[in-house]
DNA sequence: TCGTCGCAAACAAACAGTCGTTTGGAAAAG
DNA sequence: CTTTTCCAAACGACTGTTTGTTTGCGACGA
């Protein structure tokens, strides 16, 4: 039977979507085991069932939380008034920000969503889809108003501009020398601007 | 008792490896069973460990195989005595052509290679560093000739032609709009001239 | 202040399977 | 006749989940 858990925000469930984040993000999804969970957080197995569903509930949670932070950060970006490249700068910004604040769900969000059932896994991916379009706006506005190159193939920028916001989390490590801030100006910089002299 | 096996390349064992990689690639490393592996060569589960030492081994021998073929594609193009821009646009466009000419494979190496044990991590890794060191060279050596902007940062630069490269796996799918050659060409295209006009 | 009720949280134990791997022997190939 | 390949069976450990029961605590009326 497949039991359905309040969907409330209490502290407990809380701690385990957060801890869920951690070692999904470090050993994938089904490297890790409700004993681990339960491990990290001092109860037997069986007991986190007082607080989830299923262990996918716990993936969506950690996936969808991931996911919206990016949306909500992002419209506010996409929906300044200001010149496009302006806005794609504060777009990466909000989203290298975004990533490094959140590394572990967001490591979830990338790499494990696959791993959702059908069902859910469109859920994700209209978001995603949500996101790609306040991207593809900023481009298109761009070339529309002559502040980008008007030959830009539309749907290879746009994946090029995603492709260095979220392989953030691949080679990023606390600590390193740049702020989240200066990666995401230094990405919009050379992105607008290019390698060329 | 850890079992060394033949590292010869029996026609057998490359079968099984390339099996490895579409179902790693498909279900990841530890959504993967033994049991996957046998259903699809049509054995038994015990019956795979004629061929191999581990699952690990066979992580490993994927893993391992992709990494390879980037570096020796890489260093054509790494090498050529041309201007850096057009070393670059040979080396993106190398690298997509490999990526999708191994697709599962590929997918592999970026996002399961860190269910490796330590020892075994450290080979991929300095592989790795053997890739990007490819990019670095073409990238300051381009910048030392004032091919490139002189005020870079390097290393963030070099970060960027790399997530283009790596993320084909998150978005590419078999029949698209796009050959691989025409997705290096427009990467680069992009990557020196950038979005501005 | 006391007893006791209700309730959520956690335990303890078990469910039916699956995990990766090993073993001994049969079949097949050369 | 030797060597490779595979099966059949088992190894102990672990899987996600369900169940019945116990625990501790806040609210309650007296």
């Amino acid at each position: 039977m497949a039991q359905v858990i309040d969907r409330t925000h209490s502290p407990r469930r809380v701690e385990m979507v957060r801890a869920a984040a951690r070692l999904f993000s470090e050993r994938g999804y089904h490297g890790t085991s409700m004993q681990h969970l339960a491990d990290a957080l001092g109860l037997l197995r069986g007991s986190l069932y007082a607080h989830i569903g299923s262990k996918e509930e716990l993936l969506y949670d950690v996936v969808d939380e991931g996911a919206q932070r990016f949306i909500e950060r992002g419209r506010e970006a996409a929906d300044l008034d200001a010149p496009a490249p302006d806005r794609l700068r504060r777009f990466l910004i909000a989203h290298v920000e975004t990533a490094i604040e959140h590394l572990e769900a967001g490591t979830v969000f990338l790499n494990e969503w696959r791993y959702l059932s059908d069902g859910l896994q469109d859920e994700v991916k209209a978001k995603r889809d949500i996101y790609e379009a306040q991207v593809r706006r900023i481009i298109e506005e761009g070339v529309a108003r002559g502040e980008f190159r008007s030959d830009l193939d539309i749907t290879l920028t746009v994946t090029l501009v995603l492709s260095a916001g979220n392989w953030i989390y691949a080679w990023y490590r606390p600590g390193g020398a740049l702020t989240p801030t200066q990666i995401g100006e230094k990405y919009s910089d050379l992105l607008v601007r290019g390698l060329g002299r």
